[in-house]
DNA sequence: TAGGGTTCAGAGCGTTCA
DNA sequence: TGAACGCTCTGAACCCTA
């Protein structure tokens, strides 16, 4: 698994969770992890239970948590293949099976052919996993409750095995995943985008990505999709099932944009395409603004908050400092690099006020409709307004009530942060590469990440036009007036509509003038 | 043909009325029988539109029972060469049989033994297990006293040597249940509301649920209920016998647009889902606004209650004191954060005085007719009238004996005053979804425990209504006259019906937008 | 042959109107 | 009131291509 973390999802935070594990698995990487916001609150609780089945599969993780990242990531090219070519039993197969088995084997004793036909390689983990494999591991996650199905599920099967248990432990349990649908575990009838589903799934995915429908669960998100529930029942678990069990919404060719169809090799290989670039935004910014921001903000805990003016430290220390570490952060992203150095400092200059709006509004207390200074302080709207940024106390509010709305990842914040640099006044006009480029990883980022929520990036788009739309007054009023014990009122002038106008003219007297 | 009768149409309702004719096995075809409800009106005896569709399906088993397992388990071999050409299987199947027939009866000797054992399965068990079989497999889900045995669907397919109308009749006589509808007896049109039913049936049920009526039986609830009599019969008993049969409320979508269903299945994952935030509404209530009434009504006890002015107290202290409780109830209520705060605010400035009536007529004595108010003074109706509530003491009493005959539990207070909440006026209009949420769990609240009484809802909903009517009045005569000894007739302007203009505008100039 | 896409009866809900 | 119908979603079977 090591190269696998290292080159596509090393950057990730569920990177420290794939280390735990180390799974045999090594070879190609033919899979790509689905969404992170969905498997996210999945992720800590099931590594136990994950563990445990990827031993008794021998091996081979579980089909329907192949999108989990750390199991994305260990699903090779290597297991797969082992899993097409030796152990695929389909709908028919099965049933055939389940019914003859038992006069096959046991009266006509030339059916053996048949038999090592169907063989696949056993393992000694897979003795005693049929019966808890194929009706439980599908099932076992849903509400133990409503157990009126799952259980007489479990029964017949049992029962029908009884006879020949031996026979059909060998037989099916190395893969039993294979047999059933990931997502409603009835029959599956082959692997369809990226999973081992019934026809029914298939079509249901297909019917959405599609159609482009998005739902909504109504019920928390736990619904429990089983074969006979799965006409009615909640669309949004159905759909988010198969999400998660690792369906690729990229592998419905009405949803691709070049139309060609495309294999999971495919995925994989374009994903790379901007996986380095958005990688490489990711490192650079944790380890510059983020963990800049982080350590200040941790330290001011420490600080005795007492200082008289909330305002000083931002002023002397974090919006110096943000500005260092923005630069630092410009100077890990080869894509900037074609800016000369002089252009650069002009760009970062004319992000810095964004940047440090955007990072103190980071910090939102929700429930105290607060925000947190780098002094320390929380201060809600009120508090907002006795200070010297009463102007706008009401728009940094509702910036921040914004951004705490859309809930950025840290590697959305990162592509934030480079599309804000990127989009600067003259880097935007004469070196628009730079800006498609990030934008189009920006893009695909959400596209793979974000998927349930097509206003993902309008949203952030959004925020990032609201906060330029807001910080050079941001600016002005931390800088330009250092007496803001005087009244307020009579220093705004009228920037309150206008207030973009100084700040502007600045912009664009220094704005980078085409180079290389 | 025997075989072609068991399994075309035995699995559906209509199956009886299938074997009475004994149709000769003719040729093939492509199964494009229309649907049943289109053709059905053409030809109203059911007889000829199934001999119709016989002939038109060509013996072909309907596709959407093909790839039940036990189905496919039933299918034989020797069926398959039969019908190769017209029979449809599925996926696996096709291509198994594509490609393996070639190695299993060409290459492999002993095939012959396996084409035996497809052929004739035979069992001493087999001869009548097939009627048993197919009927049951799609409706076991329906009724779980209808247990039928999924083992007992692998031994059978000995059908075939038999005479059709053997096990035909065998087949409804297993499931009569299926073919009529299981209130009136009359023919069933399919299975509605979780039963199998006809549309008189499915639509005074629906009629019933929707306009949430209800029918007392007068002779006792034991009418009988036929096809003949049902229109006159007793609506109580019929509605009382669908229950009865299975048929749920919550399958009747009352806010889907479209055809969406839910299952049984589902109806217990709602029930969680509305119970979380009913549970989420009975606590945030009851550890605020409830305890604080208690309490203020349990210290004026030991108060004395000298004062000169009944409604001193309650301007000075209740009220106030009640909006904070109303903040904190509100502030519990996961529903009500996507409401910002402010929004908050000024939902509860609308709601405040509805609150205070609401919260004062709750104490009630109704042997003297009188209210007990927060200032320990007990008033029926002349006392009132020497107060400057006089204008509205008809109306203040008349809510009191509403709210007395309602009787309502603490957690149909809780939720009476969500809805109250959720029904200020600009809340209900911009986020529709969170009233929508609330009465939701109201109705559904109501539906389970106060299911004997189905105009609680209508009578609930009716002092919410009679509240607001006169609510603002009762917060002019409270708060604006304070000089209650000079007459109040000249007090009402015409607020009654412009009673919530400002908090509306407030409202929607910062109603928050996308929330996550 | 695997796995894309397509087809179209069928299930079942809601609505209509005589 | 309920027969008839309109509607949406479903999925088994099928078609097609690499
Ligand atoms: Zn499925
Ligand atoms: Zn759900
Ligand atoms: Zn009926
Ligand atoms: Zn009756």
């Amino acid at each position: 698994m090591g190269y696998n973390a290292s080159y596509s999802y090393g950057q990730n935070w569920f990177a420290h969770q794939n280390s735990i594990h180390s799974h045999p698995n090594t070879a190609h990487h033919s899979s790509t992890a689905s969404s992170f916001n969905t498997s996210l609150p999945l992720n800590h609780s099931l590594n136990s239970h994950i563990d445990q089945l990827y031993f008794q599969n021998g091996g081979n993780y579980p089909q329907n948590y192949a999108a989990l990242p750390m199991f994305s990531q260990c699903y090779t090219k290597k297991s797969f293949m082992k899993h097409s070519t030796a152990a695929r039993f389909s709908d028919f197969e099965r049933r055939f099976l389940n019914s003859q088995r038992r006069d096959l084997f046991t009266e006509i004793p030339s059916v053996h052919d048949l038999h090592c036909h169907f063989t696949s390689n056993l393992s000694p983990l897979e003795n005693k996993t049929e019966e808890v494999l194929i009706p439980t591991v599908i099932s076992d996650q849903s509400s133990s409750q409503n157990s009126s199905s799952p259980q007489s599920l479990v029964i017949d099967d049992n029962a029908q095995n009884q006879p020949e248990a031996d026979f059909s432990v060998g037989d099916f349990s190395s893969s039993p995943e294979e047999v059933v649908c990931g997502v409603c575990s009835g029959p599956a009838s082959g692997r369809h985008y990226n999973a081992i589903t019934c026809e029914g799934c298939k079509g249901f995915f297909r019917r959405v990505v599609i159609n482009g429908s998005f739902y909504r669960c109504e019920r928390g998100g736990n619904c429990t999709i089983t074969m006979k529930n799965r006409r009615k029942s909640c669309r949004g678990c159905r759909f988010q099932k198969c999400l998660d069990i690792g369906m690729k919404r990229e592998l419905c060719l009405r949803h691709t944009r070049n139309g060609r169809k495309r294999t999971v090799d495919d995925l994989f290989e374009e994903e790379q395409t901007w996986k380095d670039l958005q990688k490489q935004i990711d490192v650079s910014y944790q380890s510059t603004i983020h963990s800049f921001v982080c350590r200040f903000y941790a330290e001011i805990s420490n600080i005795q908050s007492a200082n008289s003016d909330p305002l000083a430290d931002l002023r002397e220390k974090f919006v110096i400092n943000l500005e260092m570490e923005c630069n630092a952060m410009v100077s890990g992203i080869g894509l900037f690099r074609q800016l000369s150095y002089y252009d650069q400092n002009c760009m970062i200059k004319n992000c810095i006020d964004d940047m440090t709006l955007l990072h103190i509004c980071k910090h939102y207390n929700y429930s105290q409709r607060s925000i947190r200074w780098p002094s320390g302080h929380y201060m809600n709207g009120e508090e907002l307004k006795l200070t010297k940024l009463a102007p706008i106390a009401d728009q940094i509010l509702k910036l921040a009530q914004l951004l705490y709305d859309l809930n950025p990842s840290l590697s959305e914040y990162a592509l934030m942060t480079s599309l804000r640099f990127a989009s600067a006044n003259g880097v935007r006009d004469h070196f628009k590469g730079i800006y498609d480029q990030v934008f189009q990883v920006f893009k695909e980022y959400c596209f793979k990440y974000r998927s349930n929520d097509s206003k993902f990036i309008e949203r952030a788009m959004q925020i990032l036009e609201f906060t330029k739309c807001w910080s050079k007054q941001f600016y002005e009023l931390i800088w330009v007036r250092r007496n803001f014990d005087q009244p307020l009122n009579d220093n705004e002038s009228s920037n309150d509509e206008t207030n973009c106008e100084t700040p502007n003219k600045r912009q664009r007297q220094d704005s980078p003038n085409s180079s290389p």
